[in-house]
DNA sequence: ACAGTTTCCCGTAAATGC
DNA sequence: TGCATTTACGGGAAACTG
């Protein structure tokens, strides 16, 4: 006879790439009598799953055998950890494909299953458990769609083995999956999201004024694109936590990352600041993108707003963020290369903020000239509303400018025409 | 009966890499009497090849067997193609290991087999072939040396399968070798190497005053590290071709990079040049590096060389080496940043060198600021030998300027010390 | 043609073996 | 322990497939 599920307590990953390994641990929960053989337990994939019910099968290409092993020696309990375990799809399989299924694969459910079979004082017993669902992909790019339905599944239901969830899975309110959403980021960095950032993540998958009773549907959460954009709310979340992963951890657990803003809301905590006040902000056109926003007033009492375009993973392997805000700087017809940005907002001194992560410069390595890369942008123009105190060049100065730096004034071309 | 080699003419890599997917092709030469049933062709690796002569044995892991099709109906030419073949290692073969083989994996030479069994007439016929001695390699690293031995094997023997060679393998003269070396860098790139170039290769590899007949062992130009060096002559001739394929193409085409000149003459060809005068140079000391070298000439008459620390993959995937050398900068406390490369050895404009090859700047991209990367260099001090036509900054122009770059200038912090 | 999905494989890092 | 070699796998691109 079969005894469910009790006995044993699996630990698997919650995202299995096909061809990639992955480990998983069994344990066993009761006590057995002293048994003088090995306690073997099988690993199976999605074992006794009705046809039709997935739109991929897959098996476990490794071995999947192992004997338990007493774990603790105080307990006497038992366990197995099976490592190297590698799943491949099975190809032509019988199963007609897309048989009423309208899941993605990131949204098929599927199971771990795990069994131990063994007769003791003439009885047969067959210990069997199941993991919690997990989803399979084939490519690094599907993680974020897996991971979001792991997360919608844990959120929404307390079944251990629905596997049909994402059919037709419920909504949840923004007050439950803020708290998930936060708690991605603090268990991902170290620095979870703050009311103000919560507030403009509401807003931008509920409109303005949303309550935080107000449901998101899974569709909006993280199928259909956001409006105007080619990508969904979550893909877009996951390139920014992706984005701090890689680039931005300590700044970001530092809190000197604002980040989650809207433009109107940084014009206006920018607006009555300082010359030089800047704050960082992360893309909502592109994908894992930062960029900053500083405000200048203009001698004439106009209040000026401007946003690099965003850094990406490009730029960023090349310099890091910290360097980027160091060495940044702007520079226009007549005017000396200049740093525009002076003041973390609300009022930071930059370096103050930024200067533990200042990378050293560059080695002297004789017999070269060390070189670094740093990042500029041009002003067409002086605009009026710029900040302007420098005294006008010389016409000397000026010109000389004009052929050291690499962007056209007035087309005046460098003495070596192409 | 065993008809040898004769009848087939297989093409095939000569370099294969463990678990990626290779292709090859048999063709008949010999016309047969009209067969009524399919000629099937299996190919073998090693095939007989005698225990203990290898010390890694492979198998085809794929489908190795495949039917002979009318290639050409002209002439009825049997041929056939062998796609997505893949090789794997045996392991735990019986045969010992390091058994009196001394050669490295990339020296170790393996064949691929063909063999064509039939009857007719009542005739026993077996065809076989079998290819060309070919290198197996397991990681992308091995590429280099594994191609070395090929290039060394087609240079210094006719015979069509002695896998042994590289155990004791004859010299090559300079004069056969540099034929050889010129001729990768066509086939790869589009431009050879020219006599000055050779001239200093054979330099490097015999030293100064080595005749075209002077021989170079096998071990000197691919075993042995460059003195002083961590890597051989081959191994680092080869990181620089990959540097041209990859990042420099047209520029090397074009004949703008002297590339291969020694530190000496290229102090020779540009002390007479004009200041600002510049040529590019592969780095001796790192694999895969560019420097340029820039002359200066002062106005008591000393004459002053720099070179920027050479360019190696990692900046030049965030930098295309045009982009390079048109923005590249000097720095000096009190000076405003400067390019210092104006004519490419002998005189020719720089502009006109690269601007064809210059990337478009950056385009505005609504709300953001356009930015890019420059590359930019600090000397510490204006040297006495750097030109300085340029008049003194006012003390509020340096000041300005000790707060905008990047770098310490006499250790004046930013007011927002950290 | 196209989007969704998988496969391929370079290049680097880690693991393994001698 | 260090070096030679293989394995692992992220990430981008190509190939596949309905």
């Amino acid at each position: 006879e079969k005894q469910p599920c009790m006995p044993t307590c699996p630990q698997k990953p919650l995202v299995i790439k096909t061809g990639v390994q992955f480990t998983t641990k069994v344990r066993l929960l009761v006590k057995l009598p002293a048994v003088d053989y090995q306690l073997k337990v099988k690993t199976t994939f999605d074992k006794d799953l009705p046809p039709n019910r997935v739109s991929r099968q897959f098996f476990i290409l490794t071995n999947n055998t192992k004997a338990m092993d007493i774990e603790d020696y105080s307990n006497g309990c038992l366990s197995v950890e099976f490592r190297h375990l590698q799943l491949k799809e099975k190809k032509n399989s019988s199963v007609p494909k897309g048989t009423e299924n309208l899941l993605s694969v990131t949204e098929e459910l599927h199971t771990l299953c795990f069994e131990a079979y063994f007769t003791v004082q003439g009885l047969n017993i067959d210990l069997e458990t199941c993991s919690l669902p997990l989803v399979v992909i084939s490519n690094g790019s599907q993680l974020p769609g897996a991971w979001a339905s792991i997360m919608w599944y844990n959120l929404l239901t307390d079944e251990p083995k629905n596997l049909a969830f994402l059919g037709n899975p419920p909504r949840a309110t923004w007050s439950l999956l803020s708290e998930v959403l936060s708690w991605q980021f603090s268990t991902n960095t170290g620095r979870g999201l703050n009311k103000d950032q919560l507030t403009m993540l509401k807003e931008k998958l509920l409109g303005l004024h949303a309550s935080n009773n107000d449901q998101v549907y899974w569709s909006k959460f993280c199928k259909e694109s956001i409006a105007g954009k080619s990508f969904s709310f979550w893909i877009w979340l996951d390139s920014i936590l992706e984005l701090i992963k890689k680039y931005l951890l300590p700044v970001w657990n530092e809190n000197y990352i604002m980040g989650f803003v809207s433009k109107e809301m940084e014009r206006f905590l920018l607006k009555e600041k300082e010359s030089g006040t800047f704050l960082l902000r992360f893309s909502e056109s592109h994908l894992g993108g930062i960029t900053f926003t500083w405000v200048q007033h203009s001698d004439n009492g106009e209040v000026n707003f401007n946003s690099v375009e965003p850094y990406t993973k490009s730029r960023l392997n090349a310099l890091p963020f910290p360097d980027i805000i160091r060495d940044y700087k702007v520079i226009s017809a007549g005017v000396v290369p200049k740093n525009p940005l002076k003041f973390l907002y609300p009022d930071i001194p930059k370096d103050q903020a930024f200067g533990q992560h200042y990378n050293r410069l560059p080695n002297e390595v004789h017999p070269y000239i060390p070189s670094t890369l740093i990042p500029i942008s041009e002003m067409r123009a002086p605009s009026p509303t710029c900040e302007s105190p420098d005294p006008p060049m010389t016409p000397g100065e000026f010109d000389m400018l004009n052929k050291t730096l690499p962007f056209d004034m007035d087309d005046i071309t460098s003495p070596y025409s192409a």
